[in-house]
This record gives structure tokens, C-alpha cells and sequence, in this order.
DNA sequence: TGCTTATCTCTACAAACGTAGATAATCTAC
DNA sequence: GTAGATTATCTACGTTTGTAGAGATAAGCA
């Protein structure tokens, strides 16, 4: 499943808010960019014609959606489409932009640490 | 400068070539997918209006480009872009998307691993 | 010097994207 | 019960994207 980058958008907002109805989203989304409800109820029924969300019930006419697809599934792919267009597939600049951007914390920067030392322990299992 | 997946994609091949002309940048491309010439050009054409590219030279009629844009700058922007709509802004689901894939190589982890330790010192000496 | 091939330029076009208005249907509060 | 607000559906439209053919033109070889 292709998913444009607002369609991505949309998504993320439906995976951190779980059921929500359009009217729901779109209100997410004006916290950090000015777009009409109706665009944003477009990508809604796009993102259902993809089957990436579905119905799940509906309160009055407020119809209510959930995702059908786990981030993970969605993210790993985009995330390759990235590697390979951008990157010629090759994971280290990639990791090397994300280590060498300011905007890294201290935390997230422990967190990764863990993360390669977890990895680490699993690979050398076998 | 906003580039689409192909344009990205072109742009990494013109990276990795250095100075070079488009029907040299069409047999790169054609190792990975099947694509006429005309396509390829139409690309570099749109990455030069983009000005992500310049002339610099020509061969008889064969025309000679190189990359206006370093690497980091252009995949930094992209990476940035995929975080703020598919991964709301949070690096770590990317990096653990990126460490959980079973394509990272051991060398990639050990890479990984002096990359961290190195941004942990830069980070102590504040 | 003429023919073949390589390369460039121009034009085209369907699909996807971002964006949103118009209209209709339904709630809700008075 | 009616008026105003919500929400949904449908339609539209300019741009970008991926894709490529047609035609022009220059290079190189016989």
C-alpha cells in the first residue's frame, strides 16, 4: 500500500488518536497546519478507498474509523521506498543524518544506545 | 527544494557518478528498472529547471551535468519531511524501525555503535 | 558525402495529489 | 417545529509525477 505524504499524515494522527471520526482528525491536524475540513475528510475517504482505515460504527451521522494497518507495516515500507530512492539503499547515511541532526536528544540518544546493545546480544545468539 | 521519489532517486545516481551525462545516468538506472531514455531525461530536465543540477560541459552534443546540492543537504530535508508526516516527529519508531529490520548488517551495527558512542562524547564535553 | 545512430528538445497524457467549494442530510437547541 | 450548526457526499481543478513518443540535429562511419 502507496501512501502519499499528507495520506501519511492522516494516518499517524488516526494511529495516535485510535477510533476518531473525520471531524476529529481534521482537529488534530489544525494544531500544526490551516486546512479546510473538507480536504482533510478527502484524504479520510482516500485513505478508506486504500483500505489503510475502515468504518467502525457511527454516532448519528458522525461516522467513526480505525486504522487497519499497524504503523510498523506502513512505516517499514516508506522507510524503504526512502532507502532506496534517496539513499541507493544503503542504511548508514540514513542513520548518520538522523545521529548528526541537533535535534537529537540526550534521551533518544540513550534510547538508541539500548536499542544497538539489544541488537547486538541478538545477533550474537546465532 | 522539494524532489519526488524518482527525481531523489536520480539525483543519488548523479551523486554517486559525479560529473556525468544523461545517457550515462539512463544505463546506471537501467541496472535496477527497465526505463526509456526519454524518461530519464524528462527527470534530469526537471532536476535542472529544479536547479538541484547544472550543465557543466559538452562532449560533441552530449551534455555533461553535476550535482548543485551536497547529499546530506537534500536527504536531510527528506528525512525531515518523512518524520513530521509519517512518524509525527519522533525519531525513535524510525530508528527502530531502521535497527529492527533484519537487513542490518553487523557491520552496520558496529558502524551504529561508534556513531552513538561518538555523538555521547560530543554531547558529554557541553 | 550520405546513412545510421546517438542525443537532445518538445509535447503529451493519464494518474495521483493537495486543496476545497457546493450541496444535501441530519442534529441540536431553543 | 424551525433555524443554525455539523457532518457527509460529490464534484472540481490546478499541479506534480511517472512515463514516453516524435521530430530535429549532430556525430561518426562507410
Amino acid at each position: 500500500m502507496k501512501l502519499s505524504e499528507f495520506e501519511a499524515q492522516v494516518m499517524a494522527i488516526i494511529w495516535e488518536l485510535g477510533e476518531c471520526s473525520a471531524p476529529l482528525v481534521h482537529q488534530a491536524i489544525t494544531q500544526q497546519r490551516q486546512v479546510t475540513y473538507s480536504t482533510v475528510k478527502t484524504i479520510i475517504d482516500r485513505l478508506e478507498r486504500k483500505q489503510a482505515i475502515s468504518r467502525t460504527r457511527a454516532d448519528g451521522r458522525t461516522i467513526f474509523f480505525q486504522a487497519t494497518t499497524q504503523p510498523a507495516k506502513v512505516q517499514g515500507g516508506i522507510v524503504d521506498r526512502l532507502l532506496n530512492s534517496v539513499f541507493a539503499g544503503d542504511r548508514r547515511p540514513l542513520l548518520a543524518q538522523l545521529l548528526d541532526s541537533d535535534k537529537l536528544s540526550r534521551d533518544d540518544l540513550e534510547y538508541l544506545a539500548e536499542l544497538v546493545e539489544a541488537k547486538k546480544r541478538e545477533q550474537g545468539d546465532d
